[in-house]
DNA sequence: CCGACCTAGTAAAGCGGTTTCGTAAAGCGG
DNA sequence: CCGCTTTACGAAACCGCTTTACTAGGTCGG
């Protein structure tokens, strides 16, 4: 293969000059600039990518790191990353953590060990301290989706709050009462905050929220199945049910179907995520859609700022100190 | 941050040594090793990976291009190629090429350019053979799961024609005699497995397959929508549709849904692909399970033999010459 | 006509590893 | 004690690009 001294040999140059042309740090006359140009189509000249980044120390790649890429949500979102980043240049790195904390972290290190610029990161398990501890020590980390307490970094999450608000009321507007929540596992921030909206939404509707038709725990669908049988099984059971995500949404609709009662004449069960094409579920499903896209295009966004060294613009969406 | 040089100074050793070392090209005594784990422990070092892959000239990642990483089918398959190539100390760049051609080729010259140090390549347009030339001038290309005509590579295909032959039995066995069948766009090399799959079912079974219950010519849910309109309004109405997708399932759904044709007791489906939670759908699918996981470690397995110089092995599934 | 200032470049020193070739010293058989 | 092998390493070239520091030669104002 050409090395850019062939160029240079070829147009009569040194390599310096053809550096700097074919990286627009210079601007030559126009017979050099057609000689190099014609040198570069005669060799099939490409730069050597991983001498380039040697030199410059960057890969122009993020890293992209979510629990689990076969999840529509995440699949969703790590196509919006894609498309964004490859509109600036960047290309991505992909990696399934399967909630484990030992491949998160080696998702750090290979920033560390500039594998790659950047890293837009998103995990779903409850951090002690340890990952934040660690992401405080790399440079160019965005969050995003949920939050991991500690972290001085800039993060980008939807309106988890408003979200799970509005639901509710939807609910209420409909008529309904008595209406059951299924969160998911204890200590994570979009979990707190989406059972905020929904306790909020009631207690502005002077509806009483029942100890015995809230649940929580785990975003397992067999885990929403049993705490909808056991909000079946109470004395006045709920009219609804929101669940905080899609795949406890589809536990509830499981354990309903598992009972026999018909959604949505018998139950309404509202969800939240965005799945696509829930709406051909038996029964179809309602939810609250989440702005994938945008989620994964601010993210992008936000860490190409932090990349290209400026300060990230303080979006109302990110909560900068 | 620490270079080999400082921990070849702080174990009073040169850096070939340590490179040796870490690189276990070399056996060293064990006051010497110990030396250098200490010094490498006490700097923190890690090796510069951009400096290692230019000497090297490898990047121990490889590249994942698929039409639709959103795609659920997509999406498992590269949860498995992931996690196979993990395992084998490779990363993995993937990328969504939209179907755009543009694209699949800037794949291959992000090979070129050593950006990757092989390809696993999906793609479901029908190639007029640039596609083709282009790949046989590259090195390390696997094409799995559909195949591109004229590449000279190794592929890795799941088993089309069985299966859809497979699901027709299945229908035949259930006492089906009037089936359609709505196949993908044509060109397409899975499409034509399948199809031969079911005329071959067919033909065994003496079955007459008419003209109009047959369809083809795009892989969206909206154009089986509108097949299967078409196949209820021919004098005699099949029984049943074997889809050769999930997503051409999921319009012929929608088309009975319109038509309001209950599913399975006016009109069997059968659709192919694999897609997590079709059993949720109104009404529940039926579909030929494809072994996605498998086709991805496969795939990769093939790439690995590849990359390491070895002839890959000549399994069934992949037409060596 | 002289110095200042462009214009159009260049030489050489990195970037941080790997690798080829080589050697000093120790061990050892005869 | 001599020559040969082995052990334990090291010097320097190399991978291919970027970048800093510098210069030869022309232009121009005074």
């Amino acid at each position: 293969m050409a090395t850019i001294h062939d160029v240079a040999l070829d147009a009569q140059v040194s390599p310096t000059t053809v550096s700097r042309y074919i990286n627009n740090r210079i601007e030559l006359p126009a017979s050099t600039a057609a000689r190099i140009d014609a040198a570069i189509a005669k060799l099939d000249y490409r730069p050597n990518l991983l001498a380039k980044r040697l030199s410059t120390g960057r890969t122009e790649a993020i890293g992209l790191v979510a629990p689990e890429i076969r999840e529509p949500f995440f699949a969703e979102l790590a196509s919006a990353v894609e498309d964004e980043a490859d509109r600036h240049g960047y290309t991505i790195f992909m990696s399934s953590t399967r909630s484990d904390r030992q491949r998160e972290i080696a998702s750090l290190n290979r920033l560390h060990d500039r594998h790659v610029d950047g890293l837009i990161m998103m995990t779903n398990t409850p951090d002690d301290g340890t990952l934040a501890a660690l992401i405080g020590k790399r440079r160019n980390v965005v969050v995003i989706d949920e939050d991991i307490p500690g972290v001085m970094v800039p993060r980008v999450f939807v309106e988890n709050h408003i979200g799970a608000y509005k639901a509710t009321r939807y609910l209420i507007e409909a008529g309904h009462e008595r209406i059951g929540y299924i969160g998911g596992p204890d200590g994570l921030y979009t979990v707190r905050e989406r059972r905020a909206g929904y306790l909020q939404a009631m207690k502005e509707a002077n509806l009483k929220v029942r100890a015995e038709h809230l649940a929580g725990g785990s975003f397992m669908p067999d885990f929403a199945r049993k705490a909808t049988l056991e909000f079946l099984k109470t004395r006045t059971p709920p009219t609804a049910i929101l669940a905080s995500s899609d795949f406890i949404a589809i536990g509830v609709l499981q354990g309903l179907k598992q009972a026999e009662i018909k959604v949505p004449s018998q139950m309404s069960v509202v969800g939240f995520d965005d799945m696509p094409l829930t709406e051909l579920f038996n029964p179809p499903l309602t939810a609250i859609r989440q702005p994938i896209e945008a989620l994964g295009r601010q993210g992008f966004q936000v860490l190409f700022s932090l990349l290209s060294g400026k300060q990230p613009r303080c979006l109302p969406c990110c909560q900068c100190n």
